[in-house]
RNA sequence: GGUGAAGUAGCUCAGACGGUUAGAGCGAAGGAUUCAUAACCCUUAGGUCGGCGGUUCGACUCCGCCCUUCACCA
């Protein structure tokens, strides 16, 4: 065991005037998932964060709905911690910008900066609405691009040409918050001298565990030049008023980083502990930020410039990921997957996403691709199929035949070790963010665990009652690999881990715990540690985000790909209907199948043509086998047949049902009017 | 436009400090099995490693150019 690190961690802070989406459920989860590691491994770490809530969006926010900003960032700050708190992001404090800590930290950090001569005043000149009567930042006046005379465009540069400008360059501007035309008007705005930094921040760039990328991207600006930051901002304004210059704000941009301190000082303060000691030059504690990749130049420039400016240490590293696509676009309200946080959970569980977010997840700056196909396929494979597997296949051995109590002493002890001896690696990848390299190999033991089981065979031992020891070794050891793997993925899976910790006999598994086996004690009664993703509920959760189309004046065109209905369900057009042979059926038999209460198995005659098939049906919950013969209903004659452990299915028998979980399934079969007879298509 | 990143099996990605038959997972196909949540296990996939040149005994790996995609531009 290294030494016991102090480190203080921070994500981004999410910006108070709308709800979490899946982009920054994306960084929230890598940071925890990296904090969590860090505590497993018993290193002292905190996780702070804030919400983000100054500046003039929100002030015009709150002003539209007819609140104070003051309710609007409450309001906003109790959805978010629920997003939060249902994805399981172990904060170890949540706090707002708008708080007297922020406000105390944001002058101290201020004056120090102006008593070393770093900020500056000048007159600059910007856009005034004198209808609202206040001055227009550049996203909120929108005009002509004097380059491309594309129309709509912000007042700072062109989304369709590219070119950057000056407000006043913009060809009939106009205010987005009044809709009159803007004037200019001169004010006196508080300047940071970032360039007085270069020397520190070059050397800062140079010191630490910066990516590459990101090392690239600094050079590029050092070599354009470090230019000064406009901190202030006129009145009306959210925010903190700036103590020598009445009437004048801190621009949002200078108080939120400084919010992470705040965070820290406010739990500082709830506990009793030092907050200098972590905030001073050369402190050996540990500090980083995970960022997203569109707001590096804040973090990288202005923010340890103006820590070290301040009197304070500066990060240790900041830790830069992409962005999120969905389906391999950029999320969109139109196509459904602008997807809030808040909208996930609701129709699906959390912790899947966190797991299939870490299986992409690298150290670098890529972009992260959600596909909500492979996201189904991908979770129900590994966490369901192969983990979970594991300790459900040997559990119930472990019930009948040995009271739960596991064996003394592991038949494979070579086998543990080996899982043992990858630890390391492990821990290594996690430590350097590369969680996708971790779960490939935490899964490739998975997979050995599994096929151990399936060469040892267990349950064909278990027919032999003389050889009962051997089965519960078996069992042992299968269990042991699993705890192994619980605990390595205890920082991604905090939710399932807890549930397998209360099978396993309730104690918390640290990393350290696994290098003795379980032996000799009782593992309490196994319960499902996981389901299924039902892919319906990913369908559901695509139209719970569509938006409306605005009707298009274009008529619709036939299109070969496939569409998507008000309810989410992909159309079909009529020649893909074609392709179903659906056929009136006559059920000639049905009886109960041996092995499940779900089944019935129903013989069917579907005419001269295709004559009678076997087709096992989900529905003796609802039906009993005598309530079936000699009725006539729809089946679904073409659809692959299935290999089921209890025989051949060869087609399908059509009900209306209700998804009701409750376990009272309601389920009804189709029938014809009279006069069908079993072969006719259906068309 | 400038800058950066990336283009490897159907999909998502590893890897390659230049050197025998380029890997994994998922999907797909075949098989085995029936302990396990219609779960698991085994085998298979023949991809000119974006294109064209260059360096080299030898390049997917180095260099140049081109194409495509994505991002950033305070």
């Amino acid at each position: 065991m290294t030494a016991k690190r102090r480190i203080l961690v921070t994500s981004a802070l999410p910006y108070a005037n709308g709800p979490l989406h899946l982009g920054h459920m994306v960084e929230t989860i890598q940071t925890d998932i990296w904090v969590r590691f860090q505590k497993l491994r018993g290193h002292e770490c905190m996780y702070v964060c804030a919400d983000d809530t100054h500046g003039t969006p929100i002030m015009l926010r709150a002003q539209s709905e007819g609140i104070t900003p003051e309710q609007l960032i409450a309001r906003v700050a109790l959805e978010h911690k629920a997003d939060l708190d249902a994805f399981n992001i172990g904060f170890d404090n949540y706090h707002s910008t708008h708080s007297e800590e922020n406000r105390e930290l944001t002058y101290r950090a201020y004056e120090a900066l102006e008593r070393g001569g770093h900020i500056e005043r000048r007159m600059v000149r910007q856009a005034y609405d004198e209808k609202a009567e206040m001055f227009l930042p550049d996203r909120f006046v929108k005009g002509t691009c004097p380059r491309c005379n594309a129309a709509n465009q912000y007042g700072d540069s062109c989304e369709n040409c590219g070119a950057t400008y000056s407000t006043n360059e913009l060809i009939d501007p106009v205010s987005v918050v009044s809709g009159s035309t803007p004037v200019e008007r001169e004010s006196e705005h508080l300047f940071f001298k970032l360039a007085n930094f270069e020397t520190m921040l070059r050397e800062w760039t140079h010191s630490g565990t910066l990516q590459q990328a990101v090392t690239n991207k600094l050079e590029e600006w050092f070599s354009t030049g470090l230019k000064d930051w406009d901190i202030s901002r006129d009145a009306p304004y959210f925010g903190f008023e700036i103590p020598d210059a009445p009437g004048k704000y801190f621009y949002v941009w200078l108080d939120a980083p400084i919010g992470y301190m705040a965070s820290f000082l406010n739990l500082c303060r709830e506990h009793g502990w030092g907050f200098e000691a972590w905030w001073k030059p050369g402190s050996p504690t540990e500090l980083y930020h995970f960022i997203g990749k569109d707001i590096l130049y804040f973090h990288s420039l202005f923010w340890p410039a103006v820590l070290h400016g301040a009197g304070f240490r500066t990060p240790n590293a900041v830790f830069v990921h992409g962005f999120l696509t969905i389906n391999g676009e950029k999320m969109s309200k139109s196509r459904g997957t602008f997807i809030t946080a808040s909208s996930w959970r609701e129709h699906l569980p959390t912790e899947p996403l966190r797991y299939f977010f870490a299986s992409r997840l690298g150290s670098g700056l890529d972009d992260l691709d959600l596909g909500l196909h492979d996201f189904v396929t991908k979770v129900n494979s590994d966490i369901v199929g192969k983990l979970v597997n594991i300790a459900s296949r040997c559990s119930g051995f472990l019930a009948r035949n040995f009271d739960n109590r596991l064996a003394i002493k592991l038949p494979e002890p070579d086998l543990y070790e080996e899982f043992l001896h990858k630890l390391p690696s492990i821990a290594e990848s996690y430590e350097q963010r590369d969680y996708a390299g971790a779960l490939r190999e935490i899964m490739a033991l998975a997979d050995r665990a599994n096929l151990y089981i399936d060469q040892q065979k267990p349950w064909l031992l278990a027919k032999n009652p003389e050889r009962a020891n051997e089965v519960h070794g078996v069992c042992t050891q299968a269990i042991n690999l699993f705890r192994i793997l619980i605990m390595l993925l205890k920082p991604v899976l905090p939710e399932l881990a807890g549930k397998a910790e209360v099978f396993l006999g309730g104690h918390e598994l640290a990393w350290e715990d696994v290098q003795r086996p379980l032996l000799g004690s009782k593992v309490n009664h196994y319960e499902a540690l996981a389901t299924r993703i039902d892919p319906a509920a990913i369908s559901a959760l695509i139209a719970a985000n569509q938006q409306p189309q605005i009707a298009s004046t274009q008529p619709a065109t036939v299109n070969t790909s496939a569409t998507t209905n008000a309810i989410g369900m992909s159309e079909a057009t009529i020649d893909d209907f074609a392709k179903l042979d659906l056929r009136i059926a006559k059920i000639i038999n049905a009886e109960h199948v041996e092995g499940t209460d779900k089944l019935l198995k129903l013989t069917v005659d579907i005419g001269p043509e295709l004559g009678t098939r076997t087709i096992f049906a989900g529905i003796r919950a609802a039906y009993e086998p005598h309530q079936l013969i000699d009725r006539l209903t729809l089946v679904f004659a073409n659809l692959t047949p299935r290999k089921m452990r209890f025989g051949l299915s060869e087609g399908m028998v059509l009900a209306a049902g209700s998804d009701a979980t409750d376990g009272d399934k309601k389920i009804f079969i189709l029938s014809p009017d009279s006069g069908a007879i079993a072969g006719m298509k259906v068309k």
